[in-house]
DNA sequence: CGTGTGACTGGGC
DNA sequence: GGCCCAGCCACAC
């Protein structure tokens, strides 16, 4: 994995408008390359400079550990929230 | 070079 | 909804 692709992921994610959401598998194939482990790692090492919580596994959680501050921003920003979970269909954001 | 690991996913039950 | 599993791919040992 190099530095372009870790800026293009960051980059795509701080384009996802408040209260709304893409997937890890979405940003892999808006990119045309890598997958969504990839932007996994890309979020997991660099995810604190950006609005990380906007990106959300498929099925619209994120791991226990940033559900907590997840579940906040999610508030703060009325996304679509069902049973504590985001709901990707509703949520996504546009051009995705 | 083989293995294990992980902010993942879709399919099957 | 949940569990299992194979496929995924970069990275550390």
């Amino acid at each position: 994995m190099d530095e372009e692709f870790t800026e293009a992921v960051l980059s795509v994610v701080e384009q996802i408008p408040p209260g709304s959401v893409a997937t890890y598998g979405l940003i892999a194939e808006r990119l045309g390359r890598g997958g969504a482990r990839q932007v996994g790692r890309v979020m997991s090492l660099y995810g604190q400079a950006v609005p990380w919580w906007r990106v959300v596994r498929a099925n619209g959680t994120l791991p226990a550990h940033l559900m907590i501050d997840a579940q906040q921003y999610w508030r703060d920003e009325d996304t679509p929230v069902r049973n504590g979970h985001v709901v990707v269909k509703d949520a996504l954001a546009p051009g995705f």
